[in-house]
DNA sequence: CCGTCACCTGCATCCGTATTCAAAGGGCGC
DNA sequence: GCGCCCTTTGAATACGGATGCAGGTGACGG
């Protein structure tokens, strides 16, 4: 349980004496004030003289005090980080995810602590680490690993949010608005006359990948569409968008849904390459995420972009919000954006987004350039 | 400093008195022995006989008793929780890091508590939480928006390792053999008879730009290549490397370095998009990191590969040792991975990493598939 | 049979801060 | 001038667990 830890060997860093870091109570000694004082004056509504905060906050920056926040956290309950279970992110999808999420929390002062689960690894010791460390909220992005007993487990009186993943357990999820987006890119294809539709998918279980296959069949049938094909390999991964892709081809589908972005492109490049087929104009292909390459010229992948910011902005919000931690599902809905991948349409060059530009000579010498 | 947390609004999640969870000295209550008998009952190597440990155990599980991981803090000063200290994940080198240093770290009984400091943000508060939270070790992975001051406050008294960064500060970094890898590639160019080689570079200042840039330049001279010309948009992105080989054209190139795989993935677009070129029969294009998509079979980029696991390894130790923090500069060879993007010999298809493969009928269920 | 010693166990104290409570001080109205 | 109340401050205690120290137990040798 809590002794499995190898770095019980993790020794001290300096040989020397490590040289405490200043107390509350030893710089109220240093200034004549009480160790009370030295505390207020670094909680904010607390009870003490604009006066006196201000001169105890000028004293801790001579004496380089800082606040030490695990003993705060001992007495308040508090501990300001936030759990962030993830499985994996290695699709493109969630690093930026949880960069906006990390960036979110800390915009509010919450830390992101970040919790890996792994397949066949030490879930177990994972789940006794998030509820050990106390932290105040558990924020689980995909994460199909974790049945829902453990998430259950997991979350167990704290906050909770759960990111693009399904549960039968009476929490917040909140998830782009699949449904819609799903739709929207089957009546994409629709409108541009396209028939027999292929669809290929991610994982089938807890994740959103059930959702979006139920939103494209019954959207399918609403517009009297044909289904050309189903194809997957419970992955999201360009290699399964791949395999998926190829597939598919024996069905003549005049277009294929990915169920992600990382699939589609797998998709785009079989299809291309191996399938020689062209996009659009034998297949037309569309994505869901619109992740960064998305929008590289070489793919120009038509996409239901997820609402990444409002999904943060969502999470954060009811983390410190005190509303009750009861199930609620929230669903945003996103955008469609379309791209050559089915229109044909070139797109234009990516534009740079910061950093100024330079060059060189050939000796090669680097010199800015305005 | 302390006082900027919105969060301080942080409330209750439940209505009712959220019930606290056991403490050691109600479990000790419970079962008849002392609280220090429940400590040691969870301190790997204390002085407690194993009958009672079991026993002790035991109850806990029982009772549901887990370790107050932050009070234990308190008193050992050791939290178990690395800080990572990132700036972007933009760059899809540095989540897989990220995720096989967090599960490294997992391992031996260590967190991570995430700390992503962006440009224009609160560094400074970033900084300060660093210290607060007290962490056994501090890594940064790239963050060349810290200034060396900043680094060295950060991991002051503290153990810690500088990845894929310089720094003029006494601390130990460790990166992949920036020169090996560099010299690896040109040598790959001329092997092939390439004369006239571009280069395209990253950020040029405190990253390992700057070395791959030298290495570059030495080696060519070495070879008696020509320097056909060097670009750079101070940014590790894929429009910035979509410019930047856009920018070498004029020079008539026959094989362009890039600086990192993500650039060279935006360089080779833009080249046979937006230039013309046929690569590798025009220009030779190589990257250096070995990201995933550098195998994808569109780009089939050869690139020099990052030994990651073997940075996390050494990463880990250091973390976990007991070795003076003393600056060591830790330099590991990676691998020459050669593709079709210099060579032009076909790559064989993306191979599925794990999952089952299923397909479906149009009725659009979802059967398995063996 | 008693002394010695190794091994366990409990008691007391400490980690560094938040917070309750009481007391001190100041301002104000009557 | 006095009482009252509000503001500000300090003393004391709590948070939950780790650990030094001393006491207790049993084994073993002499």
């Amino acid at each position: 349980m809590g002794d499995t830890s190898v770095a019980a060997g993790i020794e001290d860093a300096t040989g020397d004496p490590r040289r405490r870091p200043l107390t509350a109570r030893q710089l109220a000694a240093l200034i004549g004030v009480s160790q009370s004082a030295v505390s207020r004056a670094f909680t904010p509504g607390s009870s003490i003289s604009d006066d006196l905060r201000q001169r105890i906050r000028h004293s801790a920056r001579e004496f380089g005090y800082q606040p030490n926040a695990i003993a705060s956290m001992l007495t308040t309950r508090r501990t300001n980080i936030v759990g962030i279970v993830v499985s994996s992110m290695r699709n493109p999808f969630y690093p930026v995810l949880i960069e906006s999420l990390t960036q979110g929390l800390q915009k509010v002062g919450l830390q992101s602590l970040l919790f890996n689960i792994t397949p066949g690894a030490n879930v177990e010791e994972q789940l006794f680490a998030i509820r050990s460390y106390n932290v105040d909220a558990v924020v689980v992005i995909g994460a199909t690993v974790l049945s829902d007993k453990d998430l259950a487990w997991a979350t167990e009186g704290r906050k909770s949010v759960i990111l693009n993943r399904r549960t039968t357990e009476d929490t917040t999820t909140i998830c782009c608005d699949e449904t819609a987006g799903v739709r929207a890119v089957v009546d994409h294809f629709h409108t541009l006359g396209r028939k027999r539709i292929g669809y290929v998918a991610g994982l089938s279980k807890t994740g959103v990948g059930m959702e979006r296959h139920t939103a494209f069949v019954t959207r399918l049938a609403e517009l009297g569409l044909r289904l050309a094909g189903t194809a997957g390999y419970n992955d999201y991964s360009y290699p399964a968008g791949w395999r998926g892709a190829l597939d598919l081809i024996p069905a003549r589908p005049d277009a294929i849904f990915f169920a992600s972005d990382i699939l589609a492109l797998g998709g785009s490049d079989a299809l291309r390459l191996e399938g020689g087929v062209r996009i659009p104009e034998d297949i037309a292909v569309a994505g869901f995420d619109d992740i960064t390459m998305a929008s590289w010229p070489s793919y120009a992948l038509t996409t239901y972009r997820q609402p990444i910011q409002q999904l943060v902005d969502q999470t954060v919000t009811r983390i410190i919000s005190s509303a009750e931690s009861g199930g609620r599902h929230v669903s945003i809905p996103g955008e469609l954006v379309i791209r050559a991948s089915t229109t044909g349409q070139a797109t234009s060059s990516p534009e740079i987004g910061h950093g100024g530009a330079w060059t060189a000579g050939s000796d090669g010498h680097i010199s800015g350039r305005p």
